[in-house]
DNA sequence: TATGAATGAGAATTCATTCAT
DNA sequence: TATGAATGAATTCTCATTCAT
């Protein structure tokens, strides 16, 4: 065993590893036996880094909604169109859906199994930083990028759901147009007028 | 205890009691003693109505998602405008908004914990029935009626997880500006056309 | 197995069978498994009748304090002298010392492992129950019994702790020869004058 | 941490820390982890000096079993009276009355986790020396001496456990009395007629 | 039918000890 | 010498389920 010269580092190798093993199982189907195995490392060593199971699902939700959004950023130009922003936001969701889904069972368990306090802290930061993500990429005040923020979300949480699965771009493809042209025609009307 | 003579009444009652107690705690946290304890009979009570705790899950959720529907329906007249019609969809899901929160941990517990089969059909046929009202209520087709309900889940499941509220009726009211919109004019164009 | 009809009747009967037990080990090493294993029951049952192991030592203790002391007043008459009745209470000591070893012992753990609260409870309890027995048995004032009580204790202590064991009933004559003299002349003389 | 070159120096630094931690938490109630923190060491450097937990409680027994005891025989002169001497004896017992408290908790420590071998042979050279103290200091033969002894642990051990607290110095002042006066007896009178 | 005492596998967690660096 | 990460057996306690009454 290679003697761990980055405590932190390590810790976040572990997270990572809880993470893909959570997405097939769940928070409390995951016993930390098995899941030190998984890991190879002991039980004690678990314990080494993380002071209880629950510790361990706050710090691995927060490492987990915190994934870099620069990649939907990236793929947009300052004179790109709204329609092209959306698809970009959409074709991320759809590509990374399981990822998603993941997010979705373990904001559930979080819900559940920590501290109200550290769900507070956490998913108030995740909040943000999802929503300045859409703001910016969509280049849309908080409250229209939320919306399909929304949107998007309640499509993950219905395939992950509801077994007979709805297809993704189908749907996404009419909230796509519904959104763009009611933006479009905010912007020209002044307000919400036709 | 007043005596049941209806068996199937019985196992009502108990699992609608269930259901309530779930929403506070979670399958996890409630134990058959305690269920047992709240409900005023013993375990072997339990047992004897229900095989196993998971086989009181299913029973449960498929009662909880079985929830008459004709309360949204009735308030709707034939004549009535799109716009209407969803603000009665919106309306309701606003004022029964800790009914659908206790639906969507309900779901995620289900899909945890159910056997995959029983999950399958369950949802499956919960799917059809809010997708049928959804039909019915708003008279459109399936795939719009269908965006419809997916924007409520997720509004429902955000509001759930995200604790920096987001105020229900004016990010509804966008949707349901562009959704009508959208929908005039495609009925108006003929397809999709602007 | 049998239906046990007395439940308070059977936790008696675990406590005593704990007792026996605890002097041969100690709280520490025994473990609710040996224990439950050693009583012929799960540990299922044991929690069942006792919420926790700290629990378990507080009812324990509780029981064995309150040990009847009937036996030692049974021994003495109306009419018997000082130096009888405190020959009673010594031979009483010396034919059941393991049992008092086991209370030291006991005592310390207990001083150690239960909540201060309960601790205070049940050793002021004790207290009063031991010092009225000195007193009735001796027929003196609470202090003077209380001296007699306190070197019979550092006498179990004593050969408890100090293995090249002293020959209990050679101590116990110096003391009682003083101590009925000290009483005598007290008695007599007023104050403690010779 | 200043440079220890004295080998034999520093583990006894080590000994009088841990008697120290000891006192308020028991044996068990210690884990090594603490205890190296404690004393500014790694756990590797505790074990570098003490094979093992118990073989540290056992140097620590050891050493604080050892405490000189020249103070009292340094407060005696070689005409004081027995109740001078005695009384030296009572005062030495009450000013260190905490510490005699914790060495009883240690001893009992000590029966239930150390060798049996090794807590004969400690105890006993441990008995020997407060016997020899009590035997120098009071200028008595070894039994009466002793009976002394045991009764001032009796005391110690009577106010450690029994929380409504004796007054120390009036239950004293009876030992004082009763003693003095039977070992005055004795000698006057050759053996112990009245 | 109804009861609740009994079961025992399995959970999270602790901690004395080791050993590569 | 000194470090502290790593170990894993052992601990207390839980809880779905059974079954004699």
């Amino acid at each position: 065993m290679p003697k761990i010269i980055d405590h932190d580092e390590y810790r976040k190798h572990l997270l990572q590893k809880y993470f893909e093993l959570f997405s097939h199982k769940g928070y409390l189907d995951v016993t930390m036996r098995q899941l030190a195995a998984e890991l190879g490392v002991s039980t004690g060593t678990l314990y080494h880094y993380f002071p209880s199971k629950k510790d361990l699902l706050e710090q691995m939700f927060h490492m987990a909604s915190r994934r870099d959004s620069s990649a939907v950023l990236d793929q947009i130009q300052d004179d790109d169109s709204l329609a092209h922003r959306l698809q970009v936001f959409v074709d991320y969701v759809r590509d990374n859906e399981k990822y998603f889904q993941d997010i979705v069972l373990l904001s559930i368990d979080f819900y559940r199994f920590s501290d109200s306090q550290e769900f507070f802290t956490v998913m108030t930061e995740a909040d943000r930083y999802y929503g300045n993500t859409f703001v910016e990429g969509l280049q849309l005040e908080p409250e229209l990028a939320l919306v399909a923020n929304i949107f998007l979300n309640g499509l993950v949480y219905h395939r992950l759901v509801f077994p007979e699965t709805v297809p993704f771009d189908e749907l996404a493809h009419h909230f796509q147009e519904m959104f763009v042209s009611y933006v479009k025609a905010r912007h020209e009307g002044g307000d919400n007028s036709p």
